[in-house]
DNA sequence: CGCTATTTGTTCAGTGGTTGAATTATTTGA
DNA sequence: TCAAATAATTCAACCACTGAACAAATAGCG
């Protein structure tokens, strides 16, 4: 969110269109049927003249489109609606996961114009090996975003662990990664493209900060703030405030697998005792419920335990409510602090939200000072596997949405 | 933080004047030395010619003015460096709590230049005698500040309680308020000014948020993180993120007192079981520690307590230890999910911060995935007693600095 | 079918605010 | 005393927005 060049906070002359750019752009994106140019005037304040001249700038940078001529609505020349092109930037998602790897396209509209998923135990695998096969898996996203019009412009990568800045990975601990940098072993592969407007072209981020994006692009539109919960073998959370993803002073917040909910309780792989993950964690439910997971894929098992709790296996119902109760607990602590009024069970959690979210929400509502006055809601995931994917190349599309001069001015 | 009037986004042509002056007075404030235009100009990026006509208007508008000619530093005509007026606007901050009423005036450097605190025993009191007593206290300080030259800008109130937008507080549960129509019980006493910018003449805001504001400005300069954790008979949390106070989707987060801590322990007054409140409240301390406190307003109770472990008393200082590693666990959850690097001490946990710290940065460094890579600080908080008070003068003066351009068209 | 009312989108002179270069102001050092 | 150096101001040029007038395209009505 901060310009790496220019002194920081200068205000040039050419600020003022750069800004108008993101405001009409974003009015375009927001409204539920294609705007007119006089409505977008009338929305933003801005004088018809002033929105010619941006939507012109728009057009010729093929970040927006004429839609077709709509139905005659009343007297008077009839309005061109715009839309977000469907054949201008686009953003690549990537995924690397215990158990299978992904890629997908979307399009500056939030379409998910490719998809791919290959399922493949990651863990006895090199991380350059990894790598190697995730571009692979980006060749053919490109290939494809290619035949449909779409220009890449950036990528998103997700991993289940800790990142830093540079896109290090300090440690994936589910993926046995550890001090990875994968932009360096990608080097060897075809590139992206350039930097556009000082962003890498290719952003290692939190699977669990990329899942809660697609969320947040998936769910009802406008500005929201929730908490993503990604139950995979490690729990994390993703944290959008007032739509946007928090990171925390090092990027490395979420960590809510690693809250205590019972000091003195279990032990935990950090070396702490009673973290979340310890009792709400894959292999704790899993365990709970008598499926010893080391045989199974974590998703087949998940699916397993789905089937046993819909048959009211008396074992299964027990441990997901125990995991429930454990993840309300933690959940009430972070509402309580942050003042949310969603949150959303994602990744490993969402098929088992039927029997997760009654247990969750009966902590929240005892624990939370404030759930008397405006209820907090727990529900579901809307987007199934490969949520980061989505969010990642969300999260790329949503930069240009936000700042569409530096895209534009990257044009030929 | 939203504009009111003028449709949300729409950046005029004075906009661009507008944001300059906010630019401009920003690196005025931020430099630890009168800066002259030139070095603003060089600074922001600006021209010579545009930070001149800025800096004009700033001095017209009496939020600059021009520091004495400091001492021949090389060849070349001396430059006048520029400051903070010490005769422009300034913040008036009030607080209500259970012990005592306070006034206090911070200039728009940040100078407190008017404290008056008040010990009474509020309880007992109904909310129109105390609002009546703090308007007396109000007066005394508008006058003070009259003297020194200084105009109230605005103020705000500090209340240990939840308030919502409207300045009404909801729940003050150990003031025993309930639905206070605070700024309704104010009007009958001379005014403040009217609204400046779309900002109320009076803000009401929990007291925790307010002291949290206090820390950030009487703590090390610049931008920061972190958590604000106020020990009062309830423990209030002010989460600063990257230089400002995060609030919550409705303005009510911090509620940190009510994070469970033991999910089946001691039973709350909130209905709950195991809150942090119950363990690290200041009742519990003083009970484990064998000080019953009802016989003391709650201040003397700390100080006696802190002379009590000063004196290695064991009662006392196994009652420290506990709450400290009470607050260890919760806090190192709040850090585990924000990634803050930095944990103050405040309120009635200042004084007995010595004896907090260790057990706190135990759990911290125990429970906390990234203390490895960077520590976690844990430290006492810079400003005394009523810091709210000062924490909430200094946020009008920040508004101000924030948004001078709102301030600037106001003046005559 | 032609006329008017109506709404959209464009054109154009006017204006506010920034830019960049030239100019003035004020000091140090040779 | 004069050149060098740095600070601040002045001024024409320019960029982007404004407001009003104008052109374009349609519906409704006689």
């Amino acid at each position: 969110m901060t310009r790496p060049d220019a002194p920081p906070g200068a205000v040039r002359q050419g600020s003022l269109r750069e800004w108008n750019l993101a405001v009409v752009l974003d009015r375009i994106a927001a409204a539920d049927r294609p705007p007119s140019r006089a409505e977008l005037a009338a929305r933003t304040g801005l004088t018809r003249a002033t929105v010619s001249a941006v939507v012109e700038d728009l057009l010729a940078g093929k970040l927006v489109s004429e839609a077709e001529p709509t139905p005659r609505t009343g007297a008077g020349r009839p309005s061109r609606g715009l839309v977000l092109a469907a054949d201008g930037p686009a953003g690549l998602g990537l995924e690397v996961n215990v158990d299978y790897l992904a890629a997908c396209v979307v399009d500056l509209a939030g379409r998910v114009r490719h998809h791919t998923v290959l399922r493949a135990d990651l863990r006895p695998v090199s991380p350059a090996e990894a790598v190697a096969r995730l571009a692979d898996l980006a060749a053919h996203a490109r290939a494809g975003a290619a035949r449909e019009g779409l220009t890449l412009a950036g990528a998103a990568l997700a991993v289940p662990g800790l990142v830093d800045d540079a896109g290090l990975v300090r440690l994936a601990p589910n993926l046995g990664w550890r001090d990875v940098p994968v932009p360096a072993l990608l080097a060897g592969h075809p590139p992206l493209t350039a930097h556009v407007d000082g962003v890498p072209p290719l952003v290692v981020d939190n699977e669990a900060n990329l899942a809660a994006l697609g969320e947040l692009h998936a769910g009802p539109a406008g500005p929201a703030s929730f908490l993503h919960v990604s139950g995979e073998v490690g729990i994390g959370a993703g944290i959008v405030l007032d739509g946007s993803l928090f990171r925390g002073a090092r990027g490395w917040s979420g960590e809510i697998g690693h809250v205590p909910v019972r000091p003195d309780g279990r032990p935990c792989r950090c070396g702490a005792r009673g973290c979340l993950e310890t009792y709400a964690g894959q292999e704790a439910i899993l365990a709970a419920a008598g499926l010893s997971n080391a045989e199974l894929p974590a998703d087949t098992a998940t699916t397993r335990l789905a089937e046993l709790a819909g048959a009211d296996d008396p074992a299964a119902l027990r441990a997901l409510a125990d995991a429930g109760t454990a993840l309300g607990v933690a959940v009430a602590g972070v509402v309580n602090l942050l003042d949310l009024d969603t949150v959303v069970l994602g990744g490993g959690y969402a098929p088992l939200a039927p029997w997760l979210r009654p247990p969750v929400l009966a902590e929240v509502s005892r624990r939370v000072l404030t759930a008397a006055w405006s209820p907090v809601t727990v529900r579901p995931a809307a987007l199934g596997g490969a949520a980061a994917a989505v969010g990642g190349a969300g999260s790329v599309v949503r930069r240009i949405l936000a700042r569409p001069a530096g895209w534009l001015t990257r044009q030929p």
